[in-house]
DNA sequence: TTGTATGCGTTATCAT
DNA sequence: ATGATAACGCATACAA
């Protein structure tokens, strides 16, 4: 253990032990072949022997870049923004930049929270819009540049999501033609874009067919939620023969609750959810569910957000939406699965 | 959107503004009440108006200090490190600190990363030691402070961590009390030091009752490691009777194929998992865990290592151990469970 | 209470 | 190829 309290190596002791001034130091380390070999190997030992590392705050005022991108998630419940915060860290660290997280959960003033992220990064990417203020994301892409990952769409704000339309429509769609004539869909199209897309996938299917969708069944996404529909479904009259759930653990819970209570599913009850977690493999029955390609989207906003800080992207190839597939998964839970001698995993 | 490239506002555009000195309105951000309150909302005024944000690596290289912690994780999937993480960075906003998050998966030099970090935090907190090379932890606290979460005790380390031996004798403990003889342990004790001491437990509880524990069944946290103990399981002649699981990911897994290879769960064989994940109470049968305190964890080892930055800890001070305890939950996968009427939220 | 001036540890622009 | 030296934007000790 080195003593603490010991002030840390700078870039004049590097260069006193070298023999050098601090310009070539600094030059070995970000253009080592302007430098002639000989000394170039002189302040590498010097730096070896001292173990020394720039220091970060110092670099990044004079070089004008933080060298780190900021990350705003609502939450990390569930796999869903796990795997977006890993695929996005994965990627930046490709790119050499660190990743600052700032979680909006229970923060009381997130617009604050923002604020002082957005004085420690070159730019920062928002994952959703779910519990952030409206005016939240434009403000801060008047500071610095700003992606947002399956969030809404807004003028100069460049966005990354999945398709959520589609799958919710071919979903639709095939618990209906498996003569399936009352569906819901369980979600909240008021809390975040993607479910409002994966309710309008849910109408669309309808439509096509020349029926009338019933409206949402409005549940956040949490487990309590997820009770209080099972509790509608159980006591009203006219139960629905399917549910098209806008996430997996809605599906679940749902499940759970139903069968407890003598519902039988698929047979009497098509359940479908979203996002393909792991346990949803695990359930009798297995959940069919939709495959988003989150490591991709985490990785596209992150090369998109670099690009736009080191220049590559214009002014005018700034604002785009890009739309990456999504996947439908079939199994047991809706019903309408073929037989399958697969293994559990994928 | 406000124009791009338009140069941030500094501390002197304020304070020309305002007709003070750039100290003044320093000082009217940091400490307010040494200002006359004229002047202090003068200078208020301006920073309101013009939208300023002091420069974060100017205030760090000024100050000294970055206000912000570093956090390595091994991996992100599954809920424990999630939740851990979670944790942390509330805890760390309440302090006003920014968390900056390295994953140690998948990087090939995690070493390189980790001291990348250091020159951008204060501290770091290391979750778990998988995956990471022996002495990082050791060479990142000559530089910074660090604290280990759930990892291995070193000198000059500040550790927190939750029970695991404890849990783990008294789990084994009720199902050898419960007539079962042939339990073995399921996950790798040299992967990990909470492993190893869940093993502890395990050996200890048949220490106890003179009995001669079985060597563990070597696997790691992932569905492949389950599928190919599921798989020896159904091959060996002598099945055993109980399986207690370094988590519940191989807990999950293990009833998947032993069910579906007709084993009977619990009455045939017994299986008890690690964390309590949300899927556990969905299975069937619902699985008998443990529950860590998960985000007081994380909390507990931001605030420690905020209070070795700003010195409230002294040296002397620095580089314990403490252990907060964790709860066994039984449900039916144990086959001990009294019959239960509570519904499935906890 | 307020202003002046120095330093924080780099990068980068000049010279040489 | 290398060295001086001026920013970078802020905090703070010291003066006033």
């Amino acid at each position: 253990m080195a003593p603490r309290d010991t002030a840390a190596v700078t870039i004049y002791q590097v260069a006193q032990r070298a023999g050098v001034s601090i310009a070539t130091v600094s030059r070995v380390l970000k253009k080592p072949d302007v430098v002639s070999p000989d000394t170039r190997d002189r302040v590498q030992r010097a730096i070896d022997e001292l173990d020394y590392l720039p220091d970060g705050s110092a670099r990044s005022l004079a070089a004008r870049r933080q060298e780190t991108h900021g990350l705003i998630l609502p939450e990390l419940t569930g796999a869903y923004f796990a795997e977006l915060l890993a695929g996005y860290e994965s990627a930046a660290a490709a790119l050499d930049q660190s990743v600052m997280v700032v979680l909006a959960a229970d923060k009381d003033d997130i617009a604050r929270a923002a604020r002082r992220l957005a004085t420690h990064v070159d730019g920062i990417a928002v994952m959703g819009s779910a519990g952030l203020p409206d005016d939240l994301v434009l403000s801060l892409s008047g500071r610095i540049p700003v992606v947002v990952v399956a969030g809404a769409e807004q003028p100069g704000i460049e966005v990354v999501r999945a398709e959520n339309t589609v799958p919710a429509r071919e979903l639709t769609g095939r618990l209906l033609d498996a003569g399936r004539r009352s569906l819901r869909f369980v979600g909240d199209p008021e809390a975040a874009v993607d479910v409002a897309h994966r309710y309008a996938g849910f109408v669309a299917a309808h439509r096509d067919r020349g029926l009338e969708p019933a409206p949402a069944m409005v549940a956040k996404f949490t487990e309590e939620a997820g009770v209080k529909v099972a509790a509608q479904l159980l006591e009203s009259s006219d139960r629905p023969d399917g549910l098209v759930c806008a996430n997996d653990l809605l599906a679940i819970v749902l499940i759970d609750r139903l069968q407890t209570a003598g519902v039988n599913v698929p047979t009497d009850l098509a359940i479908t959810g979203w996002d393909d977690i792991l346990a949803a493999r695990y359930l009798r029955p297995r959940l069919t569910s939709v495959r988003q390609p989150v490591r991709q989207l985490a990785a596209y906003a992150a090369d998109r957000l670099h690009s736009r800080i080191t220049g590559d992207v214009s002014d005018a190839d700034w604002g785009r939406t890009h739309v990456l597939p999504a996947d439908v998964v079939i199994r047991d839970s809706c019903g309408t699965a073929l037989p399958h001698k697969e293994g559990n995993l994928r």
